[in-house]
DNA sequence: TAGATTGTTAATCGATTAACAATC
DNA sequence: TAGATTGTTAATCGATTAACAATC
């Protein structure tokens, strides 16, 4: 633990939430076989002014040197700890409909950390199908599974009607973290985290800065 | 057009960002029968305060009556209108993986307004396969088809090599929206509006706050 | 060395909130 | 009328940016 005595304040979570974005740059130019990059660079890159870039990450340390920038293995190194990214989470995906097999699919999960363990549903003629290399469990045995494994994340692929229903069953469980895909606001203890993803919020969002007379 | 001689300062993105949720509380409400609502409880449903709420549908006028709250009917259509929802928009979906396979299927488009037209694909042995009442078209006829339907709004559900490639094909064509599920930032000129899907941005976000040790 | 770029400070800018007169 | 709740103002709070000394 470090100095208790003076007051830290909490890092804003609109810095945190700009990691992930860092990061991915990192590695997508790391990818091409860049060794360092500079604050200029990667808000170019995404577009925001380099001067956030340093002060985001001033609030961890100082990883860059003057005149050259930053070591890009080393600045990941960095972020995936900082993300708590240096060990794998073990998630479960909620609902086997067509949603939730492409998120047991897709195989963007598992080189980046989560590992897809179970999915499960309540239509009991999905379960035993295989959806990527997992088989669809019987919804009975959420808690069960999801206690005994020590399942952290929870991908929530089930209509809006049951989504309050099913994550207060993974809240008490023990599920930390919540990535919603139903339409619908959810209610949690201050403790777990939700993450929302409602596609047509999204082009809601983008259709107030359209033209609607262009054809 | 209103007074173009006094100055109007555009109305902040983050605010037009929560219309969105404010419209989907208040439909959900709607639904379960209720007539009006006021600030208060729609705060209490989504998780801020009564004054933002109030302040951010004060930038485009006065929709409530003191004493009584918000006529939810009429302030839905407001919403609605502001939104630029008050019309079907034409939707096309890039990539008939398993994420495009679940978007094309999704019944939570056309009901509120967006309207899957297309779903095309470069393996030409996906094409012709139907896909949510879709056929997957060829990705040659990307062009031809999207300008010939004026579709203005593009799913962009193709693996991240190939995202900024198609995102230039889509925008020479006159797309003016693009969600995009690939995880890669998108360079688009300033008129194109964008939005970003990546689950793992979320996931990676959300890591941040949880407790490795626990289970 | 000269040029580049960091981390940090202070100023600016913008968003949220508390408070309240107006009024249904 | 009494109670409730709006729309708006001004104060507060927080985030972004410009600028620059430090230094690689």
């Amino acid at each position: 633990m470090s100095n208790s005595l003076v007051a830290m304040p909490a890092i804003p979570d609109i810095v945190i939430g700009r990691l992930p974005l860092y990061l991915r740059a990192l590695i997508y130019m790391k990818n091409q076989g860049q060794l360092t990059t500079s604050s200029n660079e990667l808000g170019r890159r995404l577009g925001m002014s380099s001067a956030q870039i340093r002060k985001d990450l001033s609030h961890f340390g100082e990883f860059g040197k003057q005149g050259t920038g930053y070591h890009i293995n080393y600045l990941v190194d960095q972020l995936r700890q900082i993300l708590k990214l240096d060990q794998e989470w073990r998630v479960a995906v909620i609902g086997a409909g067509f949603l939730g097999h492409a998120l047991a699919n897709y195989n963007g999960f598992i080189h980046r950390g989560f590992h897809i363990s179970w999915i499960f549903d309540s239509d009991i003629t999905k379960v035993g199908e295989d959806m990527g290399g997992v088989v669809v469990q019987p919804m009975d045995e959420l808690e069960e599974t999801i206690a005994r494994e020590g399942t952290q994340i929870a991908l929530l692929a089930v209509p809006a009607e049951r989504a309050q229903a099913v994550t207060d069953r993974l809240v008490k469980t023990g599920v930390q973290a919540i990535l919603n895909y139903a339409p619908i606001n959810l209610t949690v203890p201050p403790d777990v985290q939700v993450g929302y993803s409602d596609p047509v919020v999204q082009l809601q969002h983008m259709t107030y800065y359209l033209d609607a007379s262009r054809s």
